[in-house]
DNA sequence: AGGGACGTATTG
DNA sequence: CAATACGTCCCT
């Protein structure tokens, strides 16, 4: 009863393909340089991994076979890091916009098998990967593929996406039924037994295993994973996130809006300044800037104008690459400016409004936890 | 308490 | 300038 649209399984598909896409992999990707930003990072594990290359490889193969079958994959909930992660992992010769849509078939959504809401029809979509190297892949293999611009401006949630023939130029619409069945999906939750909990976000970086040249890429194909689940296995007690492809896995579904983080890079030294050598130039003074919060925070009280606090980056919801596009957030995200409720930062949900307030061990305290 | 709406900081 | 998202106000 519920959904199941069109009874295709993606990850039937897929094997299939994979099954017989022979890739004559003759280059291996070797890709590295992400970890720039963090959300990089690798698992460090990899076992049962053979090449992670030639699964890449394997995958780009199906993405492609995919591709020319169903080249009208809604593109939306792509935050342009998304997307660029996108175009980065595909780094083929096709359009952008076409590999976000691409990689969005590689893997199942949200949907159980058993369920079959693997619909590539969805309207909403997970999409694995990483942020952005924030520079231009610094040399690669296959960089020479990539037609990237230097420009930006590429594509907007709608704009741009026409480019080569995607009809729903945005797709702001409820479909109908879509829109209102899905968020009772997502919010409310699908508990699934083997829920591998890797919803869209990045791979935890944490774990630091691994060496600087060795970025590894457990693939984790099936991912089922609801909004909620990612939700919770936040940075906390999440794990499970070392099973990522070396490129990305986008599950489509489509929905209105895009989202992208607010720095791309999301990562703020929980201090309060970040240093980040992306940073231009830190400084300035702490000195009141004048920022006056927004709607009028500062008013009151006083000086201090607490500056915009920017997303920890690394907490379960500021992995999420996406926009699930169904949660409330999504959906008004027009009027009320607000991040995927699943990519809310714990951080800030935390403090939102709450601020001060931390008791708990004081600094020094902290330390001894270590000893 | 929660969600929507609005202003606006921040970034590209 | 546009896009995105944080912070707050306001309504329910
Ligand atoms: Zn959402
Ligand atoms: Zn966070």
């Amino acid at each position: 009863m519920s959904g199941m649209t069109s009874g295709v399984c993606v990850d039937s598909d897929l094997s299939s393909m994979l099954q017989r896409g022979g890739p004559t992999h003759t280059h291996h990707p070797n890709h590295h340089g992400y970890g720039s930003q963090g959300q990089v990072g690798c698992s460090s594990l990899a076992p049962s991994m053979l090449d992670y290359s030639a699964e890449m490889e394997r995958y780009r193969s199906s993405i492609a076979s995919f591709y020319k079958t169903n080249v009208n994959m809604n593109v939306a909930n792509f935050p342009q890091s998304a997307k660029l992660a996108a175009r980065l992992a595909a780094a083929t010769p096709i359009f952008p916009p076409t590999a976000a849509r691409i990689s969005a078939m590689a893997s199942a959504p949200w949907g159980c098998p058993d369920n079959m809401n693997v619909n590539m029809n969805h309207p909403a979509a997970m999409f694995w990967g990483r942020p952005k190297s924030h520079h231009h892949h610094t040399a690669g293999g296959a960089a020479g593929h990539m037609t990237t611009h230097p420009h930006r401006t590429s594509m907007h949630q709608g704009v741009g996406a026409g480019g080569g023939g995607a009809n729903d130029g945005e797709g702001p619409s409820k479909h109908g039924h879509t829109a209102t069945s899905l968020p009772a999906a997502q919010e409310a939750a699908h508990h699934h037994p083997m829920a591998h909990s890797n919803g869209n976000f990045l791979p935890g970086y944490g774990g630091g295993g691994g060496g600087p040249g060795g970025e590894c890429g457990g693939m984790n194909k099936q991912g089922h994973a609801l909004p909620d689940m990612m939700g919770l296995s936040d940075g906390s007690g999440f794990l499970g996130g070392l099973g990522l492809p070396p490129g990305v896995i986008v599950m489509a579904m489509g929905s209105p809006g895009g989202g992208v983080s607010d720095s791309s890079s999301a990562f703020q030294m929980t201090g309060g300044q970040q240093q980040a050598s992306s940073s231009p130039c830190p400084s300035s003074s702490p000195s009141s800037s004048g920022v006056a919060g927004a709607g009028g925070g500062a008013s009151s009280s006083g000086t201090v104008a607490k500056r915009k606090r920017k997303r920890c980056g690394v907490c379960g919801p500021c992995r999420r690459l996406i926009n699930c596009g169904v949660c409330s957030s999504c959906r008004n995200r027009k009027t009320g400016h607000q991040i995927c409720k699943f990519r809310k930062c714990e951080e800030l949900k935390k403090k939102a409004g709450g601020l001060e307030r931390p008791p708990s061990v004081p600094t020094g305290e902290a330390f001894r936890w270590f000893f």
